[in-house]
DNA sequence: CACCTGACTTGATCGTAATAAT
DNA sequence: ATTATTACGATCAAGTCAGGTG
């Protein structure tokens, strides 16, 4: 494997690379099962295959190279038949369905296969839809498109409903939550804000909560429809991520293979995610449950049962307040525990053959029970050249001072941080130099460091740094070959027999801790890490990496494979933290949990109708407990905020909505709450919100009788509140609203942003929509330096504009009325017809319009980072989706990294919504 | 439950390559 | 061709959350 390996990644890398990774691992699926699966379903479905082969298609090369670079041998065959999705899924439920292999789960014949897989599907999420409960029954009767249409209804409403037809099949839940959601209220529409003040939240945010029912979180049906509508036409086909084609293209290209895509879709896609998330969700409790098999079963059951006061669960009571619901919702949570305990008994022997390695069987992200891969072979990590000593000496009390290399080296990372800011704060001063003493030692001249002259190791610094500027390209080229030849056995692993990317295989390197705002560490030495500081996790039969530094070892090598992690070592500035080196974020490892993250978002939209009465109801609980939940709840849904775990005191002393302090929060009669403290990242988060005046009023109570560094809710954390809100949905934390709020709001925006125009207008509403997230999010830059420098050469751009544009006005009078021009300095003007000066005004007029808006873009957008939303919070299918519809080039909106990493969603159905 | 460990995601920023503007 | 900006990717800090323990 792994020298086949070797050869791969060469081909592998590039676009080309890109276009079949994204298939990479879904064959790998770690259980044979899903392969079977898949490939039970390829044959059913003639369709598939065509469509497969065209994702694999990318590889064209592959023939010559033998293999696409991400895929290998086992994956093979699995590539070959299934389309990603659908092996995904099939992964993710076969695995946990049976955990061996696939046999049984094949056992059935293969036209029966398929239904399996959904009706295992339907077990989990769809189960509540639908009220059957015996979900296999139900599969192994009902025809496969009935399995689908289930599975598919839930989630996909709008798509579903047009594609399929099915409008019949979607679940309650849904036709419900769409009758409710009659507003199209919410954060998406304010999409293109007014400029908002820097800080100012959008006002869908902002808006008050008035009663349950306004909050319609959801998009309108309406908007859907439309979207389907629109879709309809370019929709069907599928979105092969093939190399260089570009959406529209393919689109194009696709028109006619609509049915196939339909039935991917249905069959394939839809399921699949929801079997993903279902299962994500569902598994926990089993995984909790591991040891055992009861456990889970009481913490699903729980759910039922669940509540202190009401006895009922809540979620029991939402469906209470909304009929409809409460039926389908009940039906869920019947299913999941039923779907859990079946899972349970599996997962039991797999867990105990697994504990016999690891310890924690943790929530499986894409496998079975807390498995993660089966081989893994990697190189292990590479580590910093070790100091050079440059000799260049600095000066204490003005003279020179003799160091030994280490004492250099670290006054040498105190030097090249002389141009940051971190040099004017104490703290960070005192914590370098009491761990620059320890290496100095006691009786070393350098007592004192404000007699240490830094400058002449500086400005060796900086001239090395010239120099290396000043390198020719070939030198350049050259060194950068070098560096890559050296790294790049580092840069694979191969997982379960597909090659992956390795994300930080680097160990990093020595320095000044640079914690970030006031961080009680900042500026110690952050030691110089050895292999005997690291442990390595390999597959059992893979070979142990050579140790890169002669006559040292690993401190440990483990072969656990229900985590991720390929190495990690503790991190020297707090011992009790670790280090991990993970796969690159385009593995599938990393995609298929991605993906779950996703899904579970998701799933939230059935259930946040529900959960949002619900707390709305508890604002005024005579609980204090149970009131501090809603209101922080309703926070984290209505203002994106973090969940604000609890801190430790040599930590920057952050907030997040858990650990918000009185302070932090100032009520402004009559309902508008201030919010300003600095969260993650010391970032500050200061925002006016118009709360409801019930969360106004509780707000107003929680306060009461604190000092304003005391806890607001002080009868809550961030466990507490994850604990309830699994109570409501499965599977449900606080940071799933994130997820949730960021991606609907993103496809609210675009689902109404029908787009006319060119395509560089139709990427200006992606930005927009895109920026609408981020400030949800807030997610901040700091402004550049020369921004205002910008800016002023902009207006004065305008502004020279804007004269021209004044004198072909005074030029065109003057023509009208038979004049010759002015002597005008511009010479254009001149001698022209007023039909030529009247062209050119409209055509200034027009750059000075477009210049202003360019420059109101970026005024608007300098503190705002668009990156991290798209990043982490933004369902990628979203993005792709709307690019199919709009024959956007998807490339205009995912750079090469992002197109990797969300390979998993390139074939995302162009009616796709959230 | 409080506390701790562990694993994994999210996040701003930095240095440099790529690209645009002059 | 040179310079100014932007875009990227890498880096590594800082969160979230599950699960174990006593």
């Amino acid at each position: 494997m792994s020298v086949e390996a070797g050869v791969i990644p060469k081909m592998l890398d590039d676009e080309d690379d890109d276009g079949p990774v994204v298939f990479k691992r879904r064959d790998t699926s770690k259980t044979s099962q899903s392969n079977s699966e898949i490939k039970k379903i390829s044959v059913s479905r003639p369709d598939k295959q065509p469509v497969k082969q065209a994702s694999n298609v990318h590889t064209p090369n592959d023939g010559a190279s033998g293999c696409p670079k991400g895929k290998v041998f086992q994956s093979t065959k699995a590539l070959s038949s299934k389309p990603p999705v659908a092996i995904q899924k099939s992964q993710m439920s076969s695995s946990k369905a049976s955990p061996v292999k696939s046999p049984p789960t094949n056992s059935a014949s293969s036209s029966h296969d398929q239904p399996k897989k959904h009706s295992i599907v339907k077990e989990i999420s769809p189960s509540r839809a639908s009220p059957v409960k015996s979900p296999l029954v139900n599969s192994a009767s009902s025809m496969h498109k009935q399995a689908k249409k289930h599975s598919t209804a839930k989630e996909e409403k709008p798509s579903d409903s047009e594609s399929e037809d099915s409008e019949d099949d979607k679940p309650l839940i849904v036709r419900f939550s769409a009758g409710l959601s009659k507003l199209s209220p919410n954060l998406a529409e304010r999409g293109q804000i007014t400029n908002p003040g820097p800080l100012q939240p959008p006002k869908g945010i902002l808006r008050a909560f008035k009663s349950p029912d306004d909050s319609d979180d959801e998009k309108p049906l309406s908007s859907k429809f439309q979207m389907k509508t629109n879709g309809g036409s370019s929709s069907g086909k599928i979105y092969h991520p093939d190399e260089d084609i570009t959406l529209a293209s393919k689109l194009q290209q696709n028109g006619s293979v609509k049915r196939d895509s339909q039935v991917m879709k249905t069959s394939s896609k839809r399921p699949a995610a929801e079997i993903s998330s279902c299962q994500s969700s569902v598994k926990k409790p089993k995984l909790s449950g591991a040891s055992p098999p009861a456990k889970a079963k009481q913490l699903s059951a729980k759910a039922e049962p669940e509540d202190e006061n009401d006895h009922i669960p809540i979620a029991q009571r939402m469906k209470k307040a909304t009929p409809g619901i409460s039926v389908t919702v009940k039906k869920k949570t019947d299913k999941t525990i039923a779907s859990s305990l079946k899972k349970d008994k599996k997962k039991q022997k797999k867990v105990i053959k697994k504990s016999k390695y690891s310890k924690s069987s943790k929530v499986p992200p894409g496998s079975g029970e807390g498995q993660k891969w089966t081989t893994l072979v990697h190189s292990g990590v590479i580590f910093p050249p070790p100091y050079k000593p440059h000799g260049i000496k600095m000066l204490y009390d003005g003279r020179p001072v003799d160091l030994t290399p280490v004492q250099e080296e670290v006054a040498t990372m105190y030097a090249v941080m002389l141009e940051t800011d971190y040099v004017q704060k104490s703290k960070f001063n005192e914590n370098f130099f009491n761990d620059w003493k320890k290496i100095l030692g006691k009786n070393h001249i350098i007592q004192d460091l404000k007699k240490c002259d830094f400058t002449p190791i500086h400005q060796w610094h900086l001239t090395e740094k010239e120099k290396k500027k000043q390198m020719s390209s070939e030198e350049k080229k050259a060194l950068k070959e070098e560096k890559l030849k050296l790294e790049e056995k580092y840069m694979w692993a191969i997982v379960d027999g597909v090659k992956e990317k390795v994300g930080n295989f680097r160990v990093e390197p020595p320095g000044l801790f640079r914690g970030r705002g006031e961080h009680p560490k900042m500026g110690k030495l952050k030691k110089r890490i050895y292999p005997s500081d690291i442990t390595i996790n390999i597959g059992k039969d893979a070979p142990i990496p050579e140790c890169p530094i002669p006559d040292q070892r690993w401190k440990e090598v483990r072969h656990d494979n229900t985590v991720t992690w390929l190495a990690f070592w503790n991190d020297p500035i707090n011992p009790k933290e670790f280090k991990y080196v993970f796969l690159a974020a385009s593995s599938t490892l990393k995609g298929q949990s991605d993906k779950e993250k996703y899904e579970k978002a998701r799933m939230l939209k059935d259930y946040i109708q529900d959960i949002r009465v619900t707390y709305t109801k508890n604002f005024s609980s005579k609980d204090m407990t149970k009131r501090q939940i809603a209101v922080a709840t309703y926070l984290i849904d209505k203002l994106a905020l973090r969940a604000g775990n609890e801190k430790d005191d040599d930590e920057a002393d952050t907030v997040g909505c858990c650990t918000l302090k009185v302070e932090n929060v100032k009520p402004i009669p009559p309902n508008i709450l201030e919010f300003d403290f600095l969260g993650k990242d010391s970032i500050k988060y200061h925002k006016q919100f118009e709360a409801d005046p019930l969360v106004f009023k509780a707000v107003e109570q929680f306060r009461q009788g604190k000092r304003g560094s005391d806890d607001l809710f002080d009868k809550l954390d961030t466990s507490k509140l994850n604990a309830h809100l699994k109570e409501l949905m499965t599977g449900l934390t606080a940071k799933v609203f994130r997820t949730y709020n960021a991606s609907i709001t993103l496809d609210d925006m675009l689902s109404k942003e029908t787009s006319e125009g060119d395509v560089p207008q139709k990427v200006l509403i992606y930005q927009q929509a895109n920026k609408e997230v981020a400030i949800i999010c807030n997610h901040q830059r700091t402004v550049s330096k020369s921004h205002n420098a910008q800016m002023e050469r902009l207006t004065e751009k305008i502004n020279e504009l804007k004269g021209v544009l004044g004198e072909l006005e005074t030029d065109l009078a003057r023509t009208k009325k038979g004049k010759s021009p002015l002597k005008d300095t511009g010479k254009r003007s001149r001698n022209l017809s007023s039909e030529a000066l009247a062209k050119k005004i409209v055509q200034t007029n027009a750059k000075i319009e477009k210049m202003e808006s360019d420059m109101k873009a970026k005024e608007d957008l300098k503190e705002i980072a668009l990156g991290t939303s798209k990043i982490n919070y933004l369902d990628p299918r979203i993005t792709v989706a709307w690019c199919k519809r709009n024959e956007v080039p998807i490339e205009k909106i995912f750079n090469k990294s992002l197109l990797a990493k969300f390979a998993w969603a390139m074939d995302a159905d162009p009616s796709f919504r959230f």
